[in-house]
RNA sequence: CGGGGUGUAGUAUAUCGGUAGUACGUCUGCUUUGGGAGCAGAUAGGCCGAGUUCGAUUCUCGGCACCCCGACCA
């Protein structure tokens, strides 16, 4: 993509009221733009780095068998009065029409799912299987904070899954720990995340978080290093100081932010609405079911979190808008600049790197302070210098380490670095 | 929802009960061309509603919005 044709500009400074480090990067550098508190826009390269994220987890989610659906954010009233929750959730949105018919606005879709699924499931032969979703969902928060760590609205990947029994509940629930683990290391926080033992409600002693560290989150967690587990602050003291696998009482307190959820629902959702199937007596059963959550708004700003630095962004190549930045230094005076420039565009694009080519007539200090804030993992400079040297200059973004490639290092060193 | 704070141009701010100023940005032109460059010109503003007053951006009241702390929550 040509930097010149992209609607969106950078900004020198970031508002004053933004406090978040993920808001003040990702709003200077033109990824989100902040229609009311905790209510975003994406634009063209954060919506870039939000697909890429939802894609890494499509893949995972596949992986397990997930089929993906997509459900209505517009959801009757009676489904919410059916499993109680319409008087009980306050963050709840509620939005009537002229006729006075009332619905709510997705907090989350269990009212949604299971009275979907009943239509489908009526034997254990049916069992099990698991659907999930990319979705906003709405809550309303009395406060947003944090950036778009915490909105009212915001992109959330839901899956559920269905089973005939607990014992393959769970199952299906452990080898979602290591699908998420997958996410988060994709993603590059895997280093930070940890799984984490949090309340279970009703229905169960635990459900697990993935909490990343940061100083911008808002819970607490206890990391037992010998497990690389974490146990959250809420259930600290029930579980008695101490790592709730090995015992271990030397545990660490690290500020972290909740990335992704999972629970056993059990027949919490399914009772309600009598979802339930034949078991091989023709028995009437319960339908057993857990859930599994990640927010990709959240996790994206996690990584700005983790990842940004004092001259902004730092994307692994994974969720990065581009792979490579290609700033042209001149280019817009000297011909032979241009045309090397766009002789390089067209080699990355036809080997199928995303390349968003920096053609604008501007200063190279701007150009560079633009690109460093950006956040892409590659630079690469062609200028009148490194047409001279024959080589090309590139920097890591992450590492800020700059090196002089020749033309046929350039392409094997973007393979074999990332 | 409780407590605190702030609302002046796209951003950041100044002043003032009497013509609202500066910087950055943005736009135009020229110069410059390896770390947010220079010159010239242009652009654009008092959150909303009442009240006090000859006159309100300024004072009073109400509302709304945004930010922070707490509670709640992915």
């Amino acid at each position: 993509m040509l930097q010149s044709k992209l609607f969106t500009k950078t900004r020198k400074e970031a508002p004053v009221d933004e406090v978040a480090k993920n808001a003040r990067l990702l709003i200077r550098a033109g990824f989100v733009d902040k229609l009311q508190a905790g209510v975003y826009t994406y634009l063209p390269l954060g919506l870039r780095v939000l697909k890429k994220i939802e894609n890494i987890i499509r893949e995972e989610m596949d992986n397990v068998g997930g089929q993906e659906i997509f459900m209505p954010s517009l959801q009757p009233k009676e489904n919410w009065l059916a499993t109680g929750r319409w008087d009980t959730m306050d963050d709840l949105y509620k939005v009537s029409d002229t006729s006075g018919r009332e619905n709510a606005l997705g907090p989350t879709h269990e009212e949604v799912v299971v009275p979907l699924v009943k239509q489908f499931v009526s034997s254990y032969r049916d069992l099990p299987f698991s659907a999930y979703q990319f979705q906003n969902k709405f809550r309303m928060e009395l406060r947003a904070k944090s950036g778009i760590l915490r909105g009212r609205e915001f992109m959330m990947k839901d899956m559920y899954s269905f089973h005939t029994n607990e014992a393959d509940m769970m199952a299906y629930y452990e080898k979602m720990k290591g699908v998420y683990a997958r996410v988060f290391e994709r993603a590059g926080i895997c280093a930070k995340t940890f799984l984490t033992f949090a309340s279970g409600g009703s229905f169960s002693k635990y459900s697990h978080e993935f909490q990343t560290i940061t100083p911008a989150g808002e819970d607490t967690i206890y990391i037992c290093d010998k497990c690389c587990l974490a146990v959250n602050k809420e259930i600290i003291e029930e579980q008695k100081n101490s790592c709730p696998q090995c015992g271990g009482r030397n545990l660490r307190e690290e500020t972290s932010v909740e990335v992704g959820n999972i629970f056993e629902l059990k027949t919490k959702y399914s009772a309600p609405f009598n979802l339930s199937y034949k078991d091989e007596e023709g028995k009437d059963q319960t339908v057993i079911m857990g859930c599994y959550g990640i927010g990709l708004g959240r996790m994206l700003g996690t990584v700005v979190e983790v990842l940004g630095d004092d001259k902004g962004l730092v994307w692994p190549e994974s969720i990065a808008p581009f792979a490579v930045h290609l700033v042209e230094l001149g280019g817009a005076y000297d011909a032979t600049v241009r045309a090397e420039a766009e002789k390089i565009y067209n080699e990355f694009t036809s080997a199928d790197v995303e390349v968003l080519w920096d053609d604008r007539d501007l200063r190279a200090g701007e150009k560079f302070a633009e690109s460093d804030l950006i956040g892409i993992p590659l630079r690469v400079v062609v200028s009148a210098k490194t047409l001279t040297s024959g080589k090309f200059e590139i920097k890591d973004r992450a590492t800020g380490e700059v090196s002089m490639v020749d033309h046929s290092e350039l392409f094997k060193i973007r393979h074999s670095k990332f």
